[in-house]
DNA sequence: CACGTATATTCCCATAAGCGTATATATAAC
DNA sequence: GTTATATATACGCTTATGGGAATATACGTG
């Protein structure tokens, strides 16, 4: 099975991530969010799917996905050894995003999720204090 | 510019951060740690080195090369949007808060403890307004 | 049953990415 | 200067991936 690394690198199946983030939806909702061609929605699941990101359940003729949590861990697992890493620049990192104003790819509208909020800094909250023990 | 995500879609360049996670390398160690042929090893530093990931100095002949902080913290945003998500599932919120105790002192590789004195400081829940520098 | 809707799948093609081999450039040492 | 060392780049090849168009499958309705 492709890395989740892998599965994230397309831009589409980020967008799709996103709007699935937001709540589930079906295979044509997504379509018409993204407007991507439905075939290219359904590989794209398909994709997902099979790496664990996303799971479907039926409705009639519909398919209702949503997202699984499990690959999202992975990927945050592999950050965490870099996580102290940037910690220590996050200061300087802010400064500079607050001036360059960074927005999400895709072709997809992220609701309002304005990137560099406590989000970041909650994730190293607690870099202050270098208390060694 | 390539995104972030294709970037780190690579094996050898996840190997290759991996590796400078730990402290700045030569070419040529990064090349003997990973057994990597020396080309594959420039060309995907030029690739880290373009994207941001990396930044190089001149010692003699050699280039040493250290991380950068910036494309990780891109990541982090990305991913940002489905922790709020996957935290929902309980023993996945353990195993990070868990990471979150362990890489504070300094540990490379997250272990898989049970001891749960987490819940401290809410170290990445999100109320708890940032205030600035 | 026939028909419409929703989704999945197949086929073909073009583009790109990574690798190995060979070569180029830069610096050091003699 | 010449030679050795360290790194970068170019070329050719192979493979994987994503998109479009067409088609298949499944379900619902009358």
């Amino acid at each position: 099975m492709e890395t989740a690394f892998v599965i994230i690198a397309e831009p589409n199946r980020r967008a799709i991530l996103g709007v699935l983030a937001v709540s589930e939806r079906s295979v044509g909702e997504i379509e018409r969010q993204l407007r991507m061609t439905q075939p290219t929605v359904s590989k794209h699941l398909r994709v997902l799917r099979e790496a664990g990101f996303v799971e479907a359940t039926v409705d009639a003729q519909r398919r209702l996905y949503r997202l699984r949590p499990q690959p999202f861990q992975e990927l945050d697992n592999w950050l965490a050894q870099f996580r102290r890493f940037w910690s220590a620049h996050v200061d300087a990192l802010e400064r500079h995003l607050d001036r360059m104003e960074h927005q999400q790819d895709g072709a997809f509208k992220p609701t309002k999720n304005k990137t560099h909020e406590k989000t970041t800094r909650g994730a190293n909250r607690k870099h202050h204090k270098g208390e060694k023990k």
